[in-house]
DNA sequence: CTCCTGAGTTCGGTGAATGAACCTACGGCA
DNA sequence: TGCCGTAGGTTCATTCACCGAACTCAGGAG
């Protein structure tokens, strides 16, 4: 954000909360990890986020433990941010304000569906109507009507396929 | 934040409701609006939030359709600020993301516990594990092993004896 | 008439976000 | 050996939002 930081006097679990992923960016770039981005440059690729605020982002988070940095390739030395278990854990929470964004703020339907793919239904509410609860990573996300294609950067495009969950998304 | 304010190129639902419910302050104030704040006083004195940012905040809601503005009290003319069924609808998601807070955050145990009125089970990852899901206003809270109570505001005061969501909290 | 309360608005100072330019490490290639 | 390209940052001046204290305003109450 701008938004400050932090929320000093309250004694309240949202309030610790926002103070770790609740600055400005941090939901998207977290929305991107649950896609499938792993690399600084494809997350600044498909944010429009300024370096710095990026790479501040990525480090606050991994210090937190919600992301982690992780080796991917030693020649030369490269590495990728990951969600760790705990990071994992915020996926019904962001879903469910993405979808509230669905239906409330989207004039043309949805512009992403998302699908339980052990049992293929849609996904209601945040959750499967058959199974219940759903880990991301049996989730796979599909453009809806709403979608609107307009973005040419390699995430947006790799996206335009369906695409599981928490899968590393092939960018050229 | 400062979460700057918008998002522009991103064709994204998250990135919408970011747009409206993202920025600083405005989770608490529509976590305080679920407890039972009406009044600007109140948000003010449970928030140490900025005037300004307050009225900005409080209006921007207004303006979008997320809270209703309603006259309580004719002589002298005073306002309340109550959540519209669109507000009311973004409980499961900042439930979902204060329960995130208590799980990895929270050393001392819950700072509340939540209660299914109509069947007195406690919420479990935002649903009540009897019925499903829940309207705010079927939900109790209540102080937790980990509350503080350090706070003497009204509004924190108020919140030390159980209190049902959305009815409006007594204060002084 | 004066004081008090609730609900804001105004305004100077501060700190975070922005974006362009720069830096660094490494590999490939001529 | 030198030069270029790429990925992943850091630096820095500018802009903008937040901050908080002071001020305003409307309407009772005494």
């Amino acid at each position: 954000m701008a938004l400050g930081t932090d929320y000093d006097g309250q004694d309240c679990s949202l309030a610790r909360a926002l103070e770790l992923v609740g600055e400005r960016w941090t939901p998207l770039i977290l929305r991107d990890a649950f896609i499938g981005v792993r690399r600084y440059g494809d997350f600044l690729d498909h944010l429009d986020i300024p370096r710095a605020v990026l790479a501040a982002r990525l480090q606050a988070l991994v210090d937190a433990g919600v992301m982690a940095r992780q080796r991917y390739q030693d020649a030369p030395p490269r590495d990728e941010y990951v969600l760790t278990a705990m990071g994992r854990d915020l996926w019904p929470a962001l879903h469910l304000l993405s979808q509230w964004g669905e239906r409330h703020l989207s004039e043309q339907g949805p512009r992403r569906v998302y699908t339980h793919l052990p049992c293929g239904s849609q996904l209601q509410n945040g959750s499967c109507p058959a199974c219940g609860a759903v880990r991301p990573e049996d989730v796979e996300v599909r453009p809806g009507p709403g979608a609107a294609q307009t973005r040419t950067d390699a995430v947006s495009v790799a996206l335009r396929e369906p695409h599981r969950l928490l899968e590393p998304l092939r960018t050229p």
